[in-house]
DNA sequence: CGTTGGCTTGAGTCAGATCAATAGACGTGG
DNA sequence: CCACGTCTATTGATCTGACTCAAGCCAACG
């Protein structure tokens, strides 16, 4: 699935010059000579489907996702499970300056991440002060993030939390690699591959299954899209979709 | 309010040396030389109660919070409202690197900030690599707890919300000035103050006034607490009000 | 005093949960 | 190839916790 380098060291599978994913990750605003620093502490990881990345509680993990899919859930004792936010290819993963994760990661899909050793990560930080801001800079965006999950959360009806779900993967998928530019380019008939399982949806919606199943039945009757299967949908009305999903402003 | 020192700056109604909140605040890690040049950047500024501090999609802010309560909420188009966060005296309220605030910042008592200059502030995080790494201490703290929150909206019932609320208020209220010891210090008999009506109860909690008001009677009907008037309360039963809270780990 | 704003309480409703059945996709082994 | 079990998703029937609507209480205040 990677893409390896003709140089490529035995336990760097590619050079950090030439990975796929440096532009859009933490590493592409870095220089050359923080970039090599990086390079010399990571190595990739591979993680299957359903497979445990870091648990709740545990020695936190630094890592870019390469390929694949990881989502992080926080759970009750009798089981409820919440997740609090889905990693996609360049995201980067980790609690920097916390000891332990405070919550648990897991692969979606077959998953490839470059980790970086710990320490090691945190004295760079101390050496090359862009690479704190660039950690900064992705926890404010998680930030953001999770505060746009709690207005869903605490005030979006079912069908509005479905149609939003659709829209922010539209988004996150339509982007792929820059960011900024982003929800403009979600065009009609887009078609929108959903990488989790209803069960997950509905962890991450915070409802049931069958109401997400049910709910994305009624978008679907109502014309807003169409699928091929559960996992394959197609946005046919992007502004009706926006509508169904509460909030009319930006993305 | 605010305590005065003999030979305060006109515009620097304290020095930072002696600040009130410094031990607990942004300004407790940093060295006199760094203390000094933020002091030089800062001015005190008050707020009413229910007035707003930065409205969401503003320039983002840069401040302590001397004295007072802030909250931080997002809203729906048709005027659904999130409280995505609490700020007490100490707190640093600010989203560094980011241009625009992503919420609404609004005083719920008399607040007194001691606020930075924003460019001076970004200019100085780099001068100070403390200061940013202070910056992500405090964006990692705020990330957990609004990740504990999307667990409560997306999975707990309205009587374990509102346990969770008194838990976590008791909690924050005990440690006073040291958050790493905290929840030990929640001691039986304990009086808990409420600082925010009903109305912006329910906004954090993701419920209605009546099911708030609901499940405050039945918690104090159960026995677990006790209270004088709506915003007084006394905790009895610190362990049966953690059950009722759902989630029996740290607390 | 009358008004106003914050809080509580009651009665009825409804959105989403729960319980239950079915269908399709996918492997596995006889 | 088909019978079988498993896993995921959908759909139906019913239930219930929280919302809605409405009334009443109390303290603060002009």
């Amino acid at each position: 699935m990677s893409i390896q380098s003709a140089f490529s060291h035995p336990h760097r599978p590619m050079t950090c010059q030439r990975c796929a994913i440096r532009s859009r990750s933490l590493c592409g605003s870095l220089s050359d000579d923080a970039l090599g620093a990086l390079s010399s502490i990571s190595r990739h990881r591979h993680f299957a489907p359903g497979q445990i990345i870091v648990t709740e509680g545990e020695p936190a993990i630094f890592a870019n996702v390469v390929t694949g899919i990881v989502v992080e859930k926080k759970s009750l004792s009798d089981g409820r499970e919440q997740i609090v936010s889905m990693f996609f290819s360049g995201d980067f993963l980790g609690d920097a300056r916390r000891v332990n994760s405070d919550s648990t990661a897991q692969a979606v899909s077959p998953v490839t991440l470059c980790a970086f050793d710990r320490n090691a990560f945190e004295q760079l930080m101390d050496v090359y002060p862009v690479l704190t801001q660039s950690v900064l800079d992705y926890a404010m965006a998680r930030l953001e993030n999770a505060r746009e999950w709690m207005l869903l959360l605490g005030q979006k009806s079912a069908e509005e939390r479905v149609a939003t779900f659709l829209m922010r993967l539209a988004a996150r998928q339509a982007d792929a690699g820059c960011r900024h530019v982003a929800a403009q380019s979600i065009e009609p008939g887009m078609a929108l591959d959903i990488p989790i399982s209803r069960a997950q949806m509905a962890a991450y919606l915070g409802l049931t299954i069958e109401t997400v199943s049910r709910r994305m039945t009624a978008l679907r009757d109502s014309g807003l899209v169409a699928f091929k299967d559960a996992r394959a949908v197609r946005l046919l009305n992007v502004d009706g979709l926006k509508a169904a999903a509460g909030d009319n402003d930006r993305l």
